[in-house]
DNA sequence: TGCGCATATGCAGGACAATCGATGCTGTAC
DNA sequence: GTACAGCATCGATTGTCCTGCATATGCGCA
C-alpha cells in the first residue's frame, strides 16, 4: 500500500486524494466488506472462494472479482494451497487506513511528508 | 448517520454492509476528499463553495453536486448566511467511520451487538 | 421593482463498475 | 491418461457515477 499523508492537517494533495479514495473505492462495496468480515471471522482467520460464494449470494466469478480488487488494494492476501485459494486479512492494511481518516488524538500533531 | 454495527467481530449483517458502504461510497472520491480536507483546514473550518471551486479545479456545480453528497452523508453540515452556504464538518462523524472500520483495539475484545 | 451574485438543480454524455454465463487453467483422484 | 473440482479470466450487459452546460432559485442591493 502506498504511502499517503492524512486527511486531517494540511489541505490533501490531489495525488494523496487519488490513491486514498482509489483504496477507499475498494471497502465502499457491501459485498467486499461483508468479504472482509467473513474472512476475518472464518475460523484460521481464513477462507476460501467456496466458502464465501454461499453466504454472499454471488456466483463464483463475482466472487472472485471483489476478492481480486481487494487483494490489488492490499487488503487481502492470497496463498494457493493445492486446488483452493485461501485469502486471509493483510494485519494492519485497515487500521492504517481508519488512522488516515482519523485526526491525530493523542499524539502531538506531526506533519508528515 | 445510522446506527452500524463495526466490521470486525462476527460476520456483517447485509443491511449494515449497505449501510457502511454507502457512507465509504461518499468518502472514495478523490474530489470529495479534498473537500473534506479543505474545509477541515478552513480559517474558521468552514467554508462556501465560492471558496472551493478554485482549489479544486472543478466546476461550480460539480462542487455542489459533491458538497451535497458528503452532507446527504452525514459528513458535512451546511449553513445558508446571506447568499453563501458555509459548509463545516460534522464533528465525529469520520472518526466514527474510523473506528467502524478499526477493530477494538486497547479494550478488551467484546463481541459487539 | 429590477438587477446581479452565489448556489442549487435538470439534463446529457462519457467513463467506469457489478454481475453472470461460458470457458480456460491447474492441481487431485482414480 | 482421464475425469473432475476449485478458481481465474473473458465477453457482454446493465446500471451507476462524475462532470459540465444550461437554467432555476434565492438573497441582497440600488
Amino acid at each position: 500500500m502506498p504511502q499517503i499523508s492524512p486527511l486531517a492537517g494540511e489541505p490533501i494533495e490531489r495525488a494523496d486524494a487519488e490513491r486514498l479514495a482509489g483504496v477507499l473505492k475498494a471497502l465502499a462495496d457491501p459485498a467486499r466488506l461483508r468479504l472482509l468480515s467473513l474472512i476475518q471471522s472464518a475460523p484460521e482467520g481464513e477462507a476460501c472462494v467456496c466458502d464465501l460464494t454461499a453466504p454472499l449470494g454471488l456466483s463464483q466469478p463475482t466472487v472472485s472479482h471483489h476478492l481480486r480488487i481487494l487483494t490489488e488494494a492490499g487488503l487481502l492476501e492470497r496463498e494457493k494451497r493445492g486446488v483452493w485459494a485461501y485469502y486471509r486479512l493483510v494485519p494492519t492494511a485497515i487500521a492504517t487506513i481508519a488512522d488516515l481518516l482519523t485526526p491525530p488524538r493523542k499524539r502531538a500533531t506531526k506533519k508528515a511528508r
